[in-house]
DNA sequence: AGCCAGGTAATCC
DNA sequence: GGATTACATGGC
């Protein structure tokens, strides 16, 4: 499959101005995260892609302290509002404007985050999804595995998104809601392969098809998205997580369960509540970025996709174009 | 073969 | 209320 070509056209000087260190690599680059073909990294720079509006936008990422530099491409129309947007999205997405001292003075005092933290520290919560589209990858967690959740994953990018070239790589890109609203549940059953989610997808399309970030700004999040079908208390957790960028909170499920009570009580699992609880109480209001920090480390050392060596850029692009190309 | 995965909704008592 | 169970699918 060929990807559409888009050319450069802006690049965005993002001061990092939060108190406390900053890590570039591990704010932009998760060693915890699965690999869809929306992202790639080497050990200077990454590419990913974005929808603003209806544009699919290429970025390249750098850092030059005390600066991200961002190197947009397009092949559409692409207008002051559109750099605004953008310049925001990367803000937030990357925390680039948020504290990281508050957290790191209370880690220091916490043994068991000695280790994270001389591995992380300054590492940002990162999510450039918006809220759909973090929606959809919290919907195909749910009650599965990290290979199967990949490959709905791939499959809906694939069948429903874009394939783009810029900066030297091939990527994919989201959807809109507008757009996965039109794909009928069969497909998603037969040719995406989502069992019982194909019965729910639709829900998510049409709810964000119909609410803005802008439209939910002011709601109780945990409350609005649960009024999907197919939204319950962990997906609500997720999105509202990402949405708010709340330190303090974080949504529980069986994987970090597992790693937050090796981590804090030493044992192989452990009651939800207990886990919150403990968390709280070693990092009052910043639960959440260290239960971040304990995840990310689990996966330092092996992560699920590693860094590319930029040799290795042009057997990237080959496997995303397939074969033929 | 059967069990389980980074849950949810429906249906029990 | 809290406990129990079906729900699709694929990997081990």
């Amino acid at each position: 499959m060929t990807p559409r070509h888009l050319d450069h056209t802006d690049t965005l000087h993002l001061p990092v101005t939060g108190d406390g260190p900053f890590d570039f690599r591990h704010t932009v680059w998760k060693p915890s995260h699965y690999a869809a073909g929306l992202e790639a990294h080497t050990p200077e720079q990454s590419w990913r892609t974005f929808r603003v509006a209806d544009l699919v936008v290429g970025v390249r990422l750098s850092y030059d302290e005390p600066t991200v530099i961002a190197d947009v491409y397009t092949d559409g129309d692409y207008k002051p509002v559109h750099r605004e947007q953008l310049s925001a999205r990367l803000t937030a997405s990357y925390g680039l404007r948020e504290n990281t001292a508050a957290f790191t003075a209370l880690a220091e005092q916490v043994p068991e985050m000695h280790e994270p933290l001389a591995a992380l520290a300054g590492m940002r919560q990162s999510c450039p999804e918006d809220h759909f589209e973090i929606a959809v990858i919290a919907l195909l967690l749910q009650n599965t595995t990290i290979s199967r959740t990949t490959a709905m994953t791939r499959n809906l990018l694939t069948n429903h998104g874009q394939l783009v070239r810029f900066a030297g790589i091939t990527l994919r890109a989201w959807f809109t809601p507008a757009e996965l609203a039109k794909v009928p549940e069969a497909t998603f059953k037969e040719q995406d392969r989502l069992g019982y989610r194909a019965k729910t997808l639709p829900h998510f399309a049409r709810f964000f098809a119909d609410h803005t970030t802008d439209d939910l700004a002011g709601e109780n999040l945990t409350e609005k998205f649960q009024e999907i079908k197919g939204v319950g208390p962990y997906t609500a957790a997720v999105m509202a997580s990402h949405a708010s960028r709340d330190p303090a909170i974080f949504g529980i499920d069986v994987w970090n369960r597992k790693i937050l009570a090796r981590r804090i009580l030493g044992t192989e699992d452990a009651n939800p509540t207990v886990i919150i609880d403990r968390m709280n109480q070693l990092f009052p209001g910043h639960a959440g970025t260290a239960a971040l920090y304990f995840v990310e480390h689990e996966y330092v050392d092996a992560p699920v996709a590693p860094l590319l060596d930029p040799t290795a850029i042009s057997a990237w692009n080959e496997a995303l174009e397939g074969p033929g190309s």
